[in-house]
DNA sequence: CCTAATACCTACAGTAACTAGAGCTTCAAG
DNA sequence: CTTGAAGCTCTAGTTACTGTAGGTATTAGG
């Protein structure tokens, strides 16, 4: 079967400007095009993008993804790195449940504190500005 | 106390160049000089820092921060702002944890599902590609 | 007092991973 | 045959920094 670009996104849930895009940055190869130059997509190409798509969504970063496909078009190599990723991933994602878990600590313990008052008794600006209760290792937001 | 970028760097627990990023995008304030043209933090301003680093790693976005700052400066007013500011992050925190935690347990089946074998028959690979069982809101990682 | 090391200054470029817009062409339906 | 949606390229913008180059200021040691 052969989808145009919009076609090859809804099937794939993803936007057209960013199959657009991988195509620039070399993630997928160009596919070919139509005699007006528009571009024309196989299932093969489609499912790759699904699997981009997934990858991404599981929040695998775009190298990764990149290995990912490198790895899967050897296939009978052993998939040995590809665990290894996902397991890196796993970790990583361990990680950040963790430190969203003390967030919404946090942030439920300055909620219930504020009381609706004024600023300047405000709960939340003195949680913020506080260093005390900081053992300084929140990491960034990523 | 009077400090210099590096000492208020390390003081809020941030970047020289993200203060002077700060101050570049009027986040913060200009500060004043010495008569060589280097900046001289208060105690003030890095409290200011301090909260905004730690806004951050709770996960504000800058604009958050913004609004946060803005209405901290009015210190007679109602802090009622603030609180929904803080509300709607935690409503955030709690999807993306939800998130994560699906996200968690795919990757753990996919993991425990490759057996090291070729790539042919990889798990992981499998699905990712896989259509079928995606409901189609994965939400993008933030 | 001189020197060397360190910290500071500005300005600009680069990062990830898209997203949006301008201005134009192609295609499918009626 | 026309019209409106969808496609095309190219460029610029987004967020929140981070890094580099090339120069100046400050400080500690000898």
């Amino acid at each position: 079967m052969n989808f145009s670009i919009g076609e090859a996104a809804s099937a794939a849930g993803c936007k057209v400007q960013t199959i657009r895009y991988y195509e620039q940055i070399g993630l997928v190869s160009a596919v070919a095009r139509t005699a007006g130059n528009q571009r024309v997509y196989s299932d093969g190409s489609v499912s790759r993008l699904a699997f981009i798509r997934h990858a991404r969504a599981l929040g695998f970063s775009l190298d990764d993804v990149r290995q990912m496909l490198s790895l899967a078009d050897k296939p009978a190599q052993s998939c040995k790195e590809i665990d290894a990723i996902a397991r890196e991933r796993l970790e990583e994602v361990n990680n950040r449940i963790r430190l969203l878990t003390s967030l919404k600590t946090e942030l439920e313990h300055m909620i219930s504190a504020c009381a609706g008052g004024r600023v300047a008794d405000c709960r939340i600006v003195q949680a913020l500005s506080d260093h005390e209760h900081c053992d300084h290792d929140h990491l960034p937001p990523t």
